[in-house]
DNA sequence: GGGGCTTGCCTTACGCCGTAAGGCCAACCA
DNA sequence: TGGTTGGCCTTACGGCGTAAGGCAAGCCCC
């Protein structure tokens, strides 16, 4: 008896992709620190030293990490580009950007995670490749697309930077930030301006101050403006 | 004896100031893995546990050197705006962002630290601000100027990305890596299209085949070039 | 069918890390 | 002169990554 009832089995038994998947889930909900070999090894019902007889160390816990989210926006960008066969390389370029950028917000540990390694991830080559491809089939010597490259940088990669976040940590206290408010008023004259202004004619629908959808966009728009001026027949 | 002839004392006391110097020098030096309170107070001369009457923990620790290279990034920006006081505002931005640039070269460990924290340094505003200044003198509206910012994003603060590092781990076996690099031209045909192409006509003089001084300034024109339409009276 | 080998997981232990708690000694001030 | 304070040290705790080895179950081949 035994073996034909093989479902009953206490656990399945543990391999490379189970515990990245479960590493991912992890970090997905609290955060790169959380993601230590004996959390890791508790979260799949194991002692951590079992871990290394799938993964050559933490080092290679986040390659594995590394390489899954570069095959998620490789095979998200792809899927979108293939979505608009017609278009010109710029909506087709928009459109691999921001499927991107939808994966890193998905994971927001991405983005720092990706820029700590030593090294270019292997996974991200065949994501430039697919921006290079878009880039010479709409024209750009390989020369500009290189530089294109370069140019758009983190945003490629769909980098989610909020550059200010003035909700950071609670509203507590309120008399106390406007306080601080008007002596930075006086430091710095012009961010507060434009905090004032930006803050007054606010008749459009953007959240909070900052729509960093928007700031996106606009970001994208200023390049591929810029980039256009670059094409060979212009 | 001996308060008279005090030069002789084995060392001075010890403070913060000294503290965050020489956390600046190690890191400069060996990297920020290398930062760890004991090593600090051995470089220091001094137990781990003595930092902690003048430095509120390694947090404040890590607080305090993002507050040191923000200063340093706005006084150097500050002095390079003021050495050219006739320039428009395109040349002025420059000016400041490659000084900007030239701190976080001295310094690389700098744009991973500033983009960890989990909150805008504050002393990265005081930059900020400038930036503001030369882009509304300059006859922008705080909404583009605002715009602005987030389009340069980590340009401003002169983070410099290389996105190709094909020398990183020498060069031993270059057999493997040529016939590494063949198979990738198989996988990612545009990408070592593009290779090929850069590598030819190197006729420009460029070291090895990314100059990331070219490229950085190559994508200030194209946000420069873009944002130049957004001026109101164009 | 049984002995040896492989596989998968566990136990123990080491040297790092940040830091809480408290001791000791010299300088200073009353 | 004696108490207080400040600067530095000692000890210790829990957590980290991981080296070394143990132990039981399954498999292969004779």
């Amino acid at each position: 008896m035994g073996s034909r009832m093989g479902a009953r089995k206490p656990r399945e038994p543990l391999s490379r992709e189970r515990a990245l998947a479960s590493a991912i889930a992890l970090v997905d909900a609290e955060g790169m620190e959380a993601l230590t070999m004996r959390r890791l090894a508790a979260e799949l019902g194991v002692e951590a030293m079992s871990l290394y007889h799938h993964l050559p160390g933490k080092a290679g816990l986040l390659d594995g990490l590394v390489d899954a989210v570069a095959t998620e926006i490789t095979s998200a960008a792809e899927r979108a580009e293939a979505d608009a066969p017609g278009g010109d390389w710029r909506t087709r370029l928009r459109l691999r950007f921001l499927a991107a950028r939808a994966v890193m917000l998905r994971h927001p540990w991405a983005p720092a995670l990706l820029s700590s390694r030593p090294t270019v991830p292997a996974g991200v080559y065949a994501y430039y490749d697919g921006i290079l491809a878009t880039l010479v089939d709409g024209g750009f010597s390989y020369r500009i697309a290189h530089r294109a490259l370069h140019a758009f940088g983190s945003m490629a990669l769909g980098f989610a930077q909020e550059v200010f976040r003035p909700d950071a940590g609670g509203e507590a206290d309120a008399a106390a930030a406007e306080a601080e408010m008007v002596a930075l008023a006086e430091r710095l004259p012009h961010l507060a301006a434009m905090v004032a202004a930006e803050t007054h004619d606010a008749a459009d629908p953007t959240l909070g101050w900052c729509d960093s959808q928007t700031e996106f966009e606009f970001t994208l728009d200023l390049l591929f403006d810029g980039l256009e001026r670059h094409l060979p027949r212009a």
